[in-house]
This record gives structure tokens, sequence and C-alpha cells, in this order.
DNA sequence: AATGAATGAGCCTTCATTCAT
DNA sequence: GATGAATGAAGGCTCATTCAT
């Protein structure tokens, strides 16, 4: 960790000029692992350094401080997941119900069950100290992918296909489980709880789209 | 600080009797409020003592150190929140979909929506950091809570008042918009999302008992 | 120097309370050797809190950072020095030339040739980095020497025993020998030049006083 | 950094010519500039660089390090200004006053009140880090400028124009406000102090020529 | 010759922890 | 029991210096 040379990595040849233009992506991506695992305030730059074959210097060619890094994580992982996931409901043709569970599953496949998905548990986790961030995921992401979800319920009740109900509420009631998701893969498996994302996700479609009541009892 | 040093719970040595009297709850409701707010590292013990009008010193008279501090913040808060929700399902004789009702809307109650909500999300903040608080906490906690939503769901189902579906999932399906509720009290109300805990809730059961679908398309 | 106690410190046996306020002037007189020596910049605060013979974190119960360090510093050195210099004015009734000889030989003894004469060497060095600093020194200090110095020429022009000239330069030119003793004091003597204060200032006192031409040549 | 591992100048072994020739003078303008502003510790190599309007990394093909830079600053900066002192004295053959006047007012105009004037305040400043530097100025420069005082002030005593005193002493009472004037325009300015060049020198002749004291009242 | 990305030693500052009173 | 002065290890950040291009 102290040696003069980064004996894993002073392996890389590629030119500088090449690696320039990777290094920010680099640097984020060691660090979206270490804030992930340790929180922010516990992480080290000098850690972040080291996953990422630099010396710690290095890390201030690419961002101002500490902070700033961490905006930029947070920022760098956004972006690709909102455009997989706008990108599935442009022009979508089938059931509603389909619809919804193709939201909630194409989330999860694309970000919640990838490394992306410790991007909410880290806003979760620091946003107390860090409002600024918070404002900026909720302007970028939760409002849009709130979005997303009410206009899938709105086209379904519309077509008489589900129940009218309170659609705000519905649409933080269908993001919950999903959530629950990211905080057990990012803190709560250190408990030895034991969940199966897909089975969980089947029986989070199965729950919302039948109800849990039998068919003869329901109020 | 680094969690494979952790002695076990069990290593103090002093006479537990004593020591539990001796020891000022007004030490740990000051850093619970603290260790919400500001996380676990940027909690600063000079804050933990003005809060609780004592000085630093006084801290260790009663905690090792800020980590035993921040067990028995845990172990403190539990036992109360352990005790009421168990409380609510003894004897109980209703349907299966009130006992439900009336456990998670009792947690809120009792628990969620007081200050001790704060607890679950310290262990979500931090329990990557500290694995031993975080297998107490499953132990002493969620499994406990898991066995009573376990028991109404198979009570339900046994009945034919619930259609039989998979146990296991369905419980973290019930779980997982409590968990959403407290995330977003202590975490992303910084956001600027807005959420009403009661109506949330009633959607919640809502969906939870009858289902999304209309009754006539239910597949 | 880095060795757990202090060990030619260790000894002070002084009660804690007593210490404690004397700390603060022993923080600053070693803050003061060592600003004088090396420069504000090159000034390292552990060397400062191990020539105070504590620790580095103690120079933070006193001052906030290493630039109120460095106010403290002058400020505190400039207060007795302060009074020391408008003691010796009050109430003179000898020749005005005596008045000035006194003034300026009275400043090199309480001042400048003790170890207060760093603080107008720090001044110089630095003032450009710290102008709140050189503001603070001008008005509490230069301004009120110039008074001092003002109200002695214009004594002796008024009573006719000095020749009309430009007071306000006057006193700067009166006042640059000073000067340049602790500049040779505290910078220069390490070019090697060698400055026997007394008998500078005697020449000093003596072109001031009676003039570099000889009588019967005067303009 | 440390002044004891400081190699003398003579120790650079590269051909002393070819690294003149090629060592541009706008890096030791911009050099001196922010040594002078700042300080030697104070001031960046990213600042001389872009000053000089070149990458820093060029720095290092003309200097061997920071302390080479702030070397050749003060050596280049010292010839023209002693060439300059130097070249008015040679076969001077007016008064010894006018003499005087002539080299005081010589240097405020050659050197003082130029850019160059920065150069004795950095030496003031820096002369404890830079024993090595402080040397060669005193060699190069002050024991030069004090034998051009020396043989000025001896002239006039020997013709019978000034009276006798102290040479040795007296030069440096002749130095003093020219000191005072560089100091005061690199450092004390920023106290707020005003101070007019022309007139403090004016002033300063008129007291060294003619004397404070009236003439029936000379001691 | 020139560049600028990369380095790593070093310093200011914080804060959990100790201990004399 | 309580205090708070003192400690010292650790981490964020800077910047002189190097070197591949």
């Amino acid at each position: 960790m102290t040696s003069p040379a980064h004996p894993p990595f002073a392996a890389d040849k590629r030119p500088r000029s090449r690696r320039k233009e990777a290094r920010p992506s680099e640097l984020t991506a060691a660090a979206l692992d270490l804030f992930v695992e340790k929180g922010f305030a516990a992480t080290r730059l000098d850690d972040v350094a080291a996953r990422a074959g630099v010396s710690k210097g290095t890390l201030y060619l690419y961002f101002d401080s500490k902070e700033a890094l961490f905006k930029a994580v947070v920022e760098e992982g956004i972006v690709p997941a909102l455009a997989a996931a706008e990108q599935r409901f442009a022009g979508y043709d089938g059931t509603s119900a389909e619809l919804l569970r193709g939201l909630l599953l194409g989330w999860w496949q694309q970000i919640g069950g990838t490394r992306l998905g410790g991007i909410p548990k880290l806003i979760i986790s620091e946003s107390r100290n860090f409002p600024e961030i918070a404002q900026y995921y909720h302007d970028r992401v939760i409002s849009r992918g709130r979005s997303l979800l009410r206009a899938a319920l709105q086209r379904g009740i519309a077509s008489g296909e589900f129940r009218a109900l309170d659609v705000e509420s519905a649409i933080d009631v269908l993001i919950a489980p999903l959530l629950m998701l990211v905080v057990w893969r990012y803190s709560l498996c250190a408990c030895g709880n034991d969940i199966d994302p897909p089975r969980f996700l089947a029986t989070h479609f199965d729950i919302l789209l039948n109800g849990l009541l039998a068919d003869g009892r329901k109020a």
C-alpha cells in the first residue's frame, strides 16, 4: 500500500493519453465501491487511490476534494441508469401489468442488481450530510423514476385494468421493495438474513397484481 | 474502529447489573439523535456530551468506547420496540387481515414513527462497518419481527383467508414499505420528496389486501 | 521529538490549573521564536508544540488555526510594547533633543533589542499574506508610535530648538534606522555584516542632532 | 528546503555559459514578482510557470529546484543593480554632499523604486532560511554598496566638508532610509501607511546634510 | 526543447481516548 | 463520580519534483 510503485497496477502499459481519458471513471468506480462499503466518512482517499492503482495526489488532479469525488460518483452513476430506465418505457404497447412488471424488473436488472445499486444505498446513508447531492438526486433520478411509474399506473387505471387508487402513494409502495433489495444487498445482508431477489420480486409482483386476499373473501 | 477486533458484547467483565443501573439513558438518547442525524463517523463525542449536558470524560465512565456507545444505543432502543411489537400479537383473535394491518400500523405508531425509527436507519447506514451489531440486530429484532409476520401470514393461509404464496418472500414484501418510511423520514426527506405516512400506509394496505387488478381481469 | 512523552518537559510538576493559565503565552512565545526565525509558512506546528513542550493537539485547545496563532503572537507581543513606549513620553520636560533621543533609545532597549523586536520583522516579512494583521499592526502600533515622534518634533520646532521641516517625512526618517536594527538582528546578521547597535544608535543621534556638514560650510 | 543540505552555488556542473544562454529571463522575472509578493514558501511553481506562460516542467529544464530558481532570481537581479550603482561613482568630481545625494537618489531611481527593489525585501524576508544566499548577497551587493558610501564619506571628511564621525556606523545610517523605502513598498504599504518616496528622500537629505538643530543651538 | 500527468512526502487539522485533579 | 486539559494517531490536501510522451 505504501510501497513506492504500485505493484499490481504498474503493469498498465496503456499510453498516457489513453489513460488520461479513462482516469476519472476509474477513480469514481473505485470510489463507488468504497463509499458503498464503508460510507463516505470512513472511506480514506488513500484506499480509493490504491484501489484505482494511482497515488493519492492523482485524485486531486481530477477532483477538487473528497466531496467533489462523491458528487462525481453519484452523477456519473446516474446518467446511464436514467437512460436505461427511460428507454424501456418508450412506445410500450402491452398490458399495463406487463409494463409495470417490466419497469420494476428492468430496474433490478439494469441498476439495482448491478454495482450501480450501491448509489441509492449511498444516497440513503449520506443524504443528511450532503443535502445538495440529495436534492440533485431527487431532481434527476427520483422524480423521473416516479414519473415513469405514475404514467404506467394512470395508463392502467384509465384502461380499467387497474382499480382506481391513490396514485402518488402507490408509486412509493411499488418502489419500496426495490429499495429494500438494494438496502439488503448493501447493508442488511451482513445481518445474515437471506433474500433471493428473483423470488422476492416474483412475490412482489404476485401480491401487487393479484392481491393477498382470496377471491371469495374480498371486502 | 476496525471490526475484526471487536470484542464480543459479553466481554465486559464489570457486573452487568451495576453497570446498567448507572448508565444514564440521557447519554444514549443524545447519542441516538446524533448518530441518526449525522451517522456514526460524523458524530463527535464532544457533541454527544454537550447534548447530554455532561463533559466528554463522563461518557467514558459509562461506555468503553464510541463503538460501545453505539452498541448501547441500539440495544437500548430495541428493548421497548421489541416488547411493544410482540405485545400486540399475543392472543389476537380477529381476522388475519386485521392482524396484519394491526401489526404493521402498530409498528409505525410505536416505533417507526417515533424517534426509535432512527435505529433501523442507523443499522442500514452502518451495518457494513459493524457486522457484530448487524448480527445482533438481526437475531434480536429482524428475526423476531419476521416471526410475527410469518405467523400472521400462515394463519391467514391456513384459514383460507389468504391465497397460498411464498411466505418467506411475502414477509419481506410486507416489511419493505415500512422500511421505506423510516428511510424517508431519516434520509430522503432531505431530498425534497414528500410522503404522507398515513396515506402511504393506507395505500400499502389497500394494495396488499385487495390487489391492484380489477376483479374481472384477475389472472 | 516523536517519543510518547516529552522528556525535557515532562518534569513540569506545576498543577494543571496553574499551567492552564500560563499555556497560551508559553505557546505564543514558542511560536514567536519560530515564526521570526523561519517565517510563517516554513514554521511547522509540530516544532512550535515541541518547543513549548506540549503535543501538537494542545495548540488547538488554545488557537483555532495556525493563522490564529500568528495573530495571537502579534497581538500579545504588542500590548506591552505599546505601553512601554507611551509610558516614556508622559510628562517629559527636558529638551526636545533629549526627548527624541529618549524615545528612540527607549524603543531599542524595551522593544527592538529584546525578543519583541522579532515582531516588526514578522510584520515586514508576512504582511503581504496577512493584510488583516498588517492593518491591525498599523492601527495599533505604527500610527501610535508615529504620534509620539510627531509630538516630539512639533514640540522642538515650536520652541525653535529644531529647524522647520516636513514633519511627516521626518518621522519616517527617524524610524528608519530603528527598523534597520531589527531587520539586521533578525535577517541580515546572517549575511555576515556586523552592526553594533549602541554605536549605530549613537551615530544616528549624532547625525540627526548635529548634521553632517561642518559648521562653517552649511548652506 | 532545509538549509543545511544546500549545495554550494558552484555545484552545478553543466557548462555555465551554455546554461546561462538558455535560461530565459522570463522565468526569473515571473519568479521575482511572485517571490516578492508572496514570499518564497508561499509561491507555487505552478504560478510561476503560469505567469511566464510555460508549463511547470519547463522550469526544471532551466533550474534544478525551486531554491535554484530563487538563487537565480537574486543573482540575475543584482548584476544590473551593481553595475548601475558603481557606474555613478567613477570619476565623480563635485562636492561630497552632491556625491552622497547622487548615490542615494540614484539607488532609488535605478533599483529601489523599480521592480528590482523587491530583491532586498526578499533577502530580508528569507535570509534566515537561505544563509548561503544571504552570504552571497552580502559579499556581492551589500559590501560593495557600503564601499561606495564609505569612500564618499571619507572623501568629504578628508576635505573638511563633513564633520568627523564614525564612518562605519554612518554608512548604515545613510542606508537605513533606503531600506525603509523598499520595506514600505513591498510590505508596509499593505498596512495603510502612506509614504511619498521623493518627499521622504528630500527630508532624508535635508536632515542628513543640514542637521536637525537650528544653527545657534548646536551643541 | 516542451509538456503535463503522476508521484509521494509532508503539514495542518480533527477527534477518540486518557488521566491528573 | 465528574471534569476537561492533554495526547497522538490518522486523514484530507498541497506542491515540489519526476518522467513518459
